[in-house]
DNA sequence: TATGATAATGATAACAGTTCTCATTCTTTG
DNA sequence: CAAAGAATGAGAACTGTTATCATTATCATA
């Protein structure tokens, strides 16, 4: 976990805020953070980072590839750790439940789309949206 | 096109606002029309609704099942008449060309996989990103 | 290690998209 | 055609996010 190699590959510098951010998504059960999160999250932790500086922050993590920052139903952005590995989404509607997965023959699918259509791939979102299972199902506040 | 029927099926009063709205999407030149462009189309032709009602129309409708929401990158949600027949969308991230797509393999693939995951798959939405070949490239605004 | 150029921060205002409030107006049913 | 209830318009309010700007911290260099 060297966290301030990872700022300094990025370019930035290594600051309080930016190590409690990036410290905050390498430790937390949940993997999934809003901004809301991070801040409640650090405000809690005793740490106390201006709620702007968090959004700076994880739009920077974003485009220096430390996070990947995902558009779920509802608005509010959710940032995740960029651990190189691809995956998409499956949520539960109930419960927020999320879990991840990688399908090799969607994404073949998905290239062979885009080629057909003249398109250069760039990047998808794919999210599933269901319900789980009752008994793995916590009723956790939805994400 | 029996839009008024359409709006009793779906237990809605007919008033001049729904039916603006629901012809807007029958007539309209882009299939896909956020809240905004809804509101400023039906400025551009005479026709004056309020926002707010356009909104209050535009999830009605939704839950109704007339149309579906889109939740693009951007923030802003995005609106296309159901059709009934479900379609993924591939879009162009230089000029906001859009596309749509379905492909049966990508389905089943789907359905398999949130049964692996032990979810009762109830939706899912599907945006590949990329650039589309500059000559069908128009440089309209994005999405 | 002290310095200064430059970048980052905090507090708050501003902004975009959307929802809410409430008084007024329209649909519809009888 | 009247009454009950629903829909509307105008604007306030709300949420998530970005911008502003004065202050403070980082880091390369001396």
């Amino acid at each position: 976990m060297q966290t301030s190699e990872d700022l300094q590959k990025a370019g930035l510098k290594i600051t309080l805020p930016r190590l409690k951010v990036l410290n905050l998504f390498e430790t937390s059960a949940n993997h999934h953070l809003s901004a809301e999160d991070v801040f409640k999250e650090l405000l809690a932790s005793g740490e106390d980072v201006s709620l702007a500086t968090v959004y700076r922050v994880l739009t920077q993590f974003e485009l220096s590839g430390i996070l990947i920052r995902h558009n779920f139903e509802g608005g509010k952005s959710v940032f995740e750790l960029n651990h190189g590995g691809h995956h998409d989404h499956i949520v539960c509607l109930q419960c927020g439940h999320l879990e991840e997965f990688f399908d090799s023959a969607i994404e073949a699918r998905q290239k062979k789309i885009a080629a057909e259509h003249g398109f250069t791939i760039h990047d998808h979102s794919l999210y599933i949206y269901g319900d789980c299972t009752k008994d793995k199902c916590p009723n956790k506040p939805a994400v």
